[in-house]
RNA sequence: GGCGCUGUCGCCAAGUGGUAAGGCAAAGCUCUGCAAAAGCUUUAUUCAGCGGUUCAAAUCCGCUCAGCGCCUCCA
């Protein structure tokens, strides 16, 4: 039984879909003007994981995932570049695109982008003026928060204290202070849409209740995003998609945790963001998706590059686990029974996994799980005492979670490989060198020369480089 | 000022009433020419502090301390 944490009750509720089997979800995808950070990877990798979740489970999704690709922050760093805003729009949706299939991100059912919705928009405001709700103001169309009696039920706070500590000058034309752009006139230059208030462009928050009303009905399933956007993007999409429909908008709404800086948020505005691109030049991709689910998507996750470190020792301790299983049943070198631990182990992986991901997906849980498993594996395979058929089932095991969290699908002798030539990268001796010195080393050894071959290790290790003499022979990787 | 979150081993991190998972780091042992890797063992009588409720609390309640978030664009 699946129970999700629902920001508006503040509590663990049991998943239970409107219809029988299919799951309709929307998340607040990007506004598209700059290079996405890892802030952004967070999200979008947690809902991933929600998403491959829940079809793990059997549910038909409909996964829902936007890009606003009309906004000031666009028109901005239009004038900026001194091009059409669709320009910057369109270059940082290809990168937001490139990003994520770097990150493994499955791709969602639709991705719906502002721009192509206009006229849904358009006839949503006409809704909610008709309905009382919102009102034209001088070319522009704001809605009415006095009009919706819920407003602010997500975030639980109330118009009066939200006024006290306001930090906005009042625009006269609203009739609340709190009242926001539903459509926003344009002004000489700006890019614009006709409509019957005039020419503009949709307002922030519209673009949202638009798309995911047209696809996946007045009322759906799950709504995610950043816990940033809980007031005022969220609450205003409940607002207008409620007043307008008369129905409840969404059943279960998730909100990720931040990445910190030094326990701090990281921010655009704060100026202390790393872009998912840089990350990329020094750490794997995979070891950054492992990261982030290292920690539960609700907690805050600290960014540093100890912690990324100690992520990337951990996936290198399960990859190097599954390439040792992998030698091991190439070199025939398995036995006729399995040791009984790890029996146990392969059988109720799957079902401890399931038990964690159902719990608000635990994903920290569940890889705990899987490091449960590569020990009893290790000793296994140190012990001779694993049967091809067993590594043959742990093997579709790992796959299996390896499908839901986006990460274990390398071939693990390629990942040990990819890490290795990464870090080599980084060193002030070339492979060349490296395996000329444990050529002579190796001869040194086989003439029982152990001065000579200790030298060289020790020469080697200076420079970051640690041997491993094996029986087939004196391997070496990277420290 | 309003609303809310967090504080668990040196570091990361699960655990929300039944007596502290897991990873990294560290130490000892096995293996090894010696190492490394791997395995085994060890490392929180204790969960920021102080009170309270309970047969029983890291988990519930109250207060205190520390840190953070939203209230302005923000994943």
């Amino acid at each position: 039984m699946l129970r999700i944490f629902n920001t508006m009750t503040s509590a663990k509720e049991e998943f239970k879909p409107i219809t029988p089997g299919k799951v309709g979800m929307y998340v607040c995808g990007v506004t598209v003007y700059d290079n996405c950070h890892i802030g952004h990877a967070r999200a979008n990798v947690a809902f991933d994981v929600v998403y491959r979740y829940l079809r793990h489970s059997g549910y038909d999704v409909t996964y829902v995932r936007n890009y606003t690709d009309i906004d000031d922050k666009i028109i901005n760093r239009a004038n900026r570049d001194g091009v059409e805003f669709n320009v910057i729009s369109e270059r940082y949706i290809k990168a937001f695109d490139e990003d994520m299939a770097r990150l493994n991100l499955a791709l969602p059912t639709h991705q719906p982008k502002a721009t192509e919705y206009v006229d849904e928009i358009i006839a949503l405001v006409a809704r909610l003026i008709a309905a009382g709700a919102a009102y034209p103001a001088d070319g522009d169309v704001y809605f009415s928060v006095e009009k919706y009696e819920e407003y602010l039920k997500l975030s639980k706070r109330n118009l009066e204290d939200m006024q006290a500590g306001a930090r906005v000058d009042v625009d006269e034309r609203k009739q609340h202070p709190m009242d926001f752009a539903l459509w926003k006139g344009a002004k000489p230059g700006e890019p614009f849409w006709t409509s019957p208030w005039g020419n503009g462009r949709p307002g922030w928050h519209i673009e949202c209740s638009a798309m995911s009303m047209k696809l996946l009905g007045e009322t759906f399933d799950i709504h995610g995003g950043g816990k940033d956007l809980v007031f005022p993007h969220h609450e205003n999409e409940i607002a207008q998609s409620e007043a307008a429909s008369g129905k409840p908008f969404v059943h279960y709404w998730m909100h990720n945790g931040f990445v910190n800086i030094n326990s701090e948020k990281m921010s655009k505005s704060l100026g202390n963001f790393f872009t998912i691109r840089d990350i990329l030049d020094t750490y794997d991709s995979e070891v950054l998706r492992f990261f982030l689910l290292s920690a539960h998507y609700r907690s805050p996750i600290d960014f540093s590059d100890q912690n990324l470190s100690d992520a990337e020792a951990g996936l290198e301790r399960i990859y190097s686990s599954l390439a040792a299983m992998d030698e091991l049943l190439a070199s025939a070198g398995t036995a006729s029974n399995s040791a009984d631990e790890l029996v146990e182990k392969v059988e109720s992986l799957h079902g401890r996994f399931c038990e964690a991901m159902d719990d608000d997906f635990n994903t920290a849980l569940a890889i705990a799980h899987l490091f449960d498993l590569v020990r009893a594996l290790n000793k296994a395979i140190a012990e001779k005492s694993a049967s091809a058929e067993l590594l043959g089932r742990l093997k579709a095991e790992i796959a299996r979670l390896a499908e839901v969290l986006g990460v274990f699908n390398s071939v693990p002798a390629e990942f040990l490989a990819r890490i290795k030539s990464r870090k080599s990268s980084e060193l002030s001796i070339s492979t060349d060198e490296i395996e000329a010195l444990v050529e002579q080393r190796s001869a040194a050894r086989k003439a029982r020369d152990f001065k000579l071959s200790d030298a060289i290790r020790d020469q080697l290790l200076a420079k970051g480089i640690e041997l491993l003499d094996t029986a087939t022979g004196t391997e070496w990787k990277i420290k």
